[in-house]
RNA sequence: GGCGACGUAGCCAAGCGGUAAGGCGGAGCUCUGCAAAAGCUCUAUUCCCCAGUUCGAAUCUGGGCGUCGCCUCCA
């Protein structure tokens, strides 16, 4: 079994063959950060991210890259309205982007290149363009000829015919084809502008992908990717560009991914239909939304909706609790070999499902179904062997099980400031508390201690009055086997 | 109008010719002095509708109905 993948230059799951294998080349269309990125950016760059892990698990050796076209029409409007440069717009809108990044845990690209830091390559780009009959200087820049490229249209499945129905050349531009798309603008009085040979100005939308995967990755990328929406017509014209000038196909693999609804429409800009990924990140936790994700097919729409993400964060819990549990499970000697084969078959189903064009929800199925048969397998000594294949696994599609829901580890965070002397006013005359200085976590301890102290001596209204205090400032007690564990539900 | 995707339990969702994965929710139960956000069990005779192909269809074909996307900036 290997890799498929869904090729949608050609419509069909194809098997993934690298050219020049073991080494991968992966380019995926980036951010425009004229706005605060959005739940449907975080969707497309996650499923990437879970695809590149994947490759690299497989044994490739992946070169990532992800570009940012930090230079566009909308974000020159946005700093002509708040009077500031476009790459103030850019940089605030760039740094909350990679923050939201971190924190869903997508691992940085290889290269993250800036189409303003690629004008060089740009310019000599549209020069090529424009001495191979492809390309020509009109009044208001210089345009690409459709006309000029006879597979126009291949990529999206249109026809130049079609496409020039209603297609209309807007007013204050000047080119000879309605299809015909800007390379270069000329820019207007204020406007950010870079020299060139017909004038200053900037690049069109398109041109930078080709020039920047060309300058990292060249000819053909072993995968192409980005959102649905970019396949026409972003996608189909970098291949116009490309091709145009290297004779071959630009890409051999073209993936795509569903876009985010929200209440049932497309989440977008333009729209304006969403909240900043930076905002839906304090309000949700990133794993939670990483699994959500998973458990959908990434070549479908996706309706976001609140229940959905608060199902997620449950099933999230419970992967983890489980992953907890085996961890801790007492390594018994050696397992037992039918249960060693059990795990096996866990692990298979789990890479038959990724292999299977990325099929997350099935490879995450796995891991609930084991997380259901996590009991057994501890009987029968093979918990340290489910606990390192659920490690593997979960860190393959980039949920990192140390990470709990309810961060123990930082319970700092949503506890109250005056924690501990709210609990010493509450409990003072039956709980001995190091004073104000007292960390949360041994302030706890000390409760939960004199609490089973009361339960031992079987003071039983102490001991409620205890779990009822620590319930009041947000902090649950859970009494097991091993003794009590409590987490943070403020 | 052209092109494309999709319609599976209360909700999310996989499966895409061999007799309905998984998650959430709900119900019941277990352990517990109490409490669980812990564990276990159950939860679609059926896949939008109608016709057809087939020994067999959620899966293929044709026709409806509905939703969404692209065709203009968009992950």
């Amino acid at each position: 079994m290997s890799l498929q993948l869904y090729n949608t230059r050609t419509r069909a799951v194809e098997p993934f063959a690298p050219v020049r294998a073991p080494d991968v080349t992966m380019y995926v269309c980036g951010l425009t950060p004229s706005a605060e990125a959005h739940l449907g950016h975080a969707r497309s760059f996650l499923f990437f991210d879970v695809l590149r892990r994947y490759l690299v698990h497989l044994g490739y050796r992946v070169t990532y890259v992800r570009n940012v076209t930090d230079i566009d029409d909308r974000s020159i409007a946005t700093a002509q309205a708040e009077g500031v440069s476009f790459s103030a717009v850019v940089a605030r809108h760039l740094a909350s982007f990679n923050r939201s990044m971190d924190r869903l845990h997508v691992l940085e690209p290889d290269h993250e290149p800036h189409a303003t830091a690629y004008i060089g390559q740009i310019v000599a780009m549209i020069g090529s363009l424009i001495d191979g009959g492809h390309a020509y200087v009109a009044a208001d820049g210089v345009y690409y000829a459709v006309g000029s490229f006879a597979c126009y249209g291949a990529l999206s499945g249109r026809n130049t015919d079609e496409l020039l129905i209603g297609a209309r050349i807007a007013p204050g531009e000047d080119k000879r084809d309605p299809l015909d798309f800007a390379l270069w603008k000329f820019a207007k009085a204020g406007e950010p502008a870079w020299a060139s040979p017909w004038g200053a100005g900037r690049p069109g939308w398109h041109i930078e992908c080709s020039a920047m995967s060309h300058a990292l990755l060249g000819e053909p990328l072993d995968i192409h990717g980005g959102g649905f929406d970019l396949i026409f017509p972003h996608h189909e014209n970098e291949i116009a560009q490309t091709e145009a000038l290297y004779g071959g196909p630009m890409a051999n693999m073209w993936v795509h991914g569903g876009l985010l609804l929200f209440d049932g429409k497309k989440m977008s800009k333009s729209l304006g239909n969403f909240e900043p990924l930076s905002d839906l990140l304090d309000r949700h936790d990133a794993q939670a939304i990483r699994l959500l994700f998973l458990q959908a097919g990434y070549r479908k729409p996706l309706n976001f909706t609140e229940p959905s993400i608060e199902g997620a964060t449950s099933g999230l819990r419970r992967l983890q609790s489980a992953y907890d549990a085996l961890r801790a499970a007492p390594a018994a000697g050696a397992a037992q070999s039918s249960a060693r084969a059990v795990v096996e078959s866990y692990e298979r189903r789990f890479f038959v499902a990724l292999d299977d064009d990325m099929n997350t929800s099935a490879a995450v199925a796995v891991l609930f179904d084991l997380t259901s048969e996590a009991r057994a397998l501890e009987d029968a000594g093979a918990g340290s062997l489910a606990a390192a294949f659920m490690h593997e696994a979960l860190g393959l599609i980039g949920l990192d099980p140390s990470q709990r829901v309810h961060p123990n580890d930082d319970p700092h965070r949503i506890l109250h400031a005056d924690f501990v002397s709210r609990l010493s006013s509450m409990l003072g005359d039956v709980v001995r508390f190091n004073g104000a200085a007292a960390s949360p976590e041994a302030a706890i301890a000390a409760v939960i201690k004199a609490r089973n102290r009361a339960r031992l001596a079987k003071d039983f209204r102490l001991a409620d009055r205890l779990r009822i205090a620590l319930s009041d400032v947000g902090v649950h007690l859970h009494d097991t086997k091993e003794g009590t564990t409590w987490t943070v539900v403020a």
